[in-house]
RNA sequence: UCCGGGGUAGCUCAACUGGAAGCAGCGCUCGGCCGUUAACCGAGAGGUUGUGGGUUCGAGUCCCACCCCCGGAG
């Protein structure tokens, strides 16, 4: 890539609006990632690609020197027909109302701006176009989510859309797209066999530098391993796989060991938000809320033994207050926290693997361990 | 001491001329958060309306006394 090479499997931390919140690219950087995943619909409505393109590219607008990968927008999208993405595409019922007017034609994708309501459209040459003038180390092609409720009549044709949809984003890239700028395609084909089969098939045979799988994987980690499960086999093993949004520990080993090289998800720095940290608790899904008054009184680190600055220096009852307060620096603080530990599962993930030994690692941290307890 | 204003949920406050005490904000407790509409969203608990009398079918609302708080005057 033009900007440095990634080790994986990695996990890339959301920089969708152009910055990994709350923290400074440095920062980032000094945490040990490689790649961040910027977002081309959010960024094409503000400030708007030209702006960033004026100012040498989301690399240099964001000051981050290393590598990006811009997702297409297609997501985000359908998060404006949605409401609550996640309620859906796990096949709960959203709490939060959608409500936005959204139309999918072959075109692309009409909607209207959350932030002026003025009416917008995007489709595949639009998502290429932006993601060029973003100057984007990888791009992913523009594709629908499918969402969980809908039938296998709708996934099948809207896959069969987004298939249509990866040759015109290839077509522009060809033509008109940055040289340097890798491509990576998205499989969708909901929870079917045959059609993630179908898609998997498209993607392998397309010109692309690696593949996504997206779309909805299913109500239950079960089904989502299943999914991935027959999936994964029939992906090319000489490019990298990508699997979109997925970011629970579990999931991630899960992932990790079923051959999956690239993960972003916004549960690292979103739960920071939210005065949760990352920690070897398989009993508490992997989370510690501090925010309960449980805390309050506890002098000890949120992870004993964790090396990084948050640990080695403040108690759970500091980061307690501060989450209560909703104050910045606590949020900094467990941001720091949160993205150090999925390093640390990560880096630890490579050096088992290379090791030879990723099922022990593996089944030590789902059991409980924490990274460099597992790594022994 | 006098005049005025005020005591309703843990806090800040709602409740037209007396008619079932509030979808109130904050806080608290619990859920949720997975290609970020998310420093967010949802649910719940929580009141003998300062105290004691009185009028009335009915009083947070009116009357009397007292206790606190705020402002002003002496």
């Amino acid at each position: 890539m033009a900007h440095g090479s990634v080790a994986t499997p990695a996990f890339i931390p959301l920089a969708t609006k152009g910055s990994v919140r709350g923290l400074s690219s440095r920062e980032v950087a000094e945490l040990g990632y490689e790649l961040v995943l910027g977002n081309t619909f959010h960024l094409h409505l503000a400030p708007g690609e030209q702006a960033i393109a004026d100012r040498g590219g989301l690399r240099r607008f964001m000051g981050w020197e290393r590598a990006i990968i811009t997702d297409s927008g297609g997501f985000q999208v359908f998060s404006l027909a949605h409401g609550g993405v996640a309620d859906e595409i796990k096949g709960r019922r959203g709490s939060v109302a959608g409500g936005a007017k959204v139309e999918v034609s072959e075109e692309g994708v009409a909607f209207q701006s959350l932030l002026d309501g003025s009416s917008r459209f995007l489709g595949p040459e639009e998502s290429m176009r932006i993601q060029a003038a973003l100057d984007s180390d990888i791009a992913l092609t523009f594709d629908e989510c499918t969402p969980f409720h809908a039938d296998r009549d709708y996934t099948a044709r809207s896959t069969e859309r987004t298939h249509r949809w990866l040759d015109r984003c290839l077509a522009w890239h060809e033509a008109e797209g940055p040289a340097t700028q890798a491509i990576f395609g998205i499989v969708q084909g909901g929870v079917h066999e045959d059609l993630r089969r179908e898609s998997a098939e498209r993607n392998s045979a397309a010109p692309v530098d690696g593949i996504a799988i997206g779309g909805t994987l299913g109500r239950e980690k079960a089904e989502m391993h299943r999914v991935l499960g027959f999936t994964l086999p029939l992906l090319p093993t000489d490019a990298p796989r990508h699997l979109l949004g997925i970011g629970e520990i579990d999931d991630l080993m899960a992932g990790i060991g079923m051959g999956i090289d690239l993960f972003d998800c916004a549960i690292p720095t979103r739960l920071a938000r939210h005065g949760t940290a990352l920690a070897p608790d398989p009993a508490g899904r992997f989370r510690i809320d501090l925010t309960k008054s449980a805390y309050a009184g506890d002098d000890s680190p949120i992870v004993a033994g964790c090396a990084c600055e948050v640990c080695s220096r403040h108690s759970r009852a500091y980061l307690h207050y501060l989450a209560r307060n909703k104050d910045l620096t606590g949020t900094r603080l467990l941001t720091l926290h949160n993205l150090t530990y999925m390093e640390r599962l990560f880096s630890g993930a490579r050096e088992a693997i290379a090791a030879g030994r990723f099922s022990v690692y593996s089944a030590a941290v789902i059991d409980g361990a924490s990274p460099w307890q597992a790594q022994s």
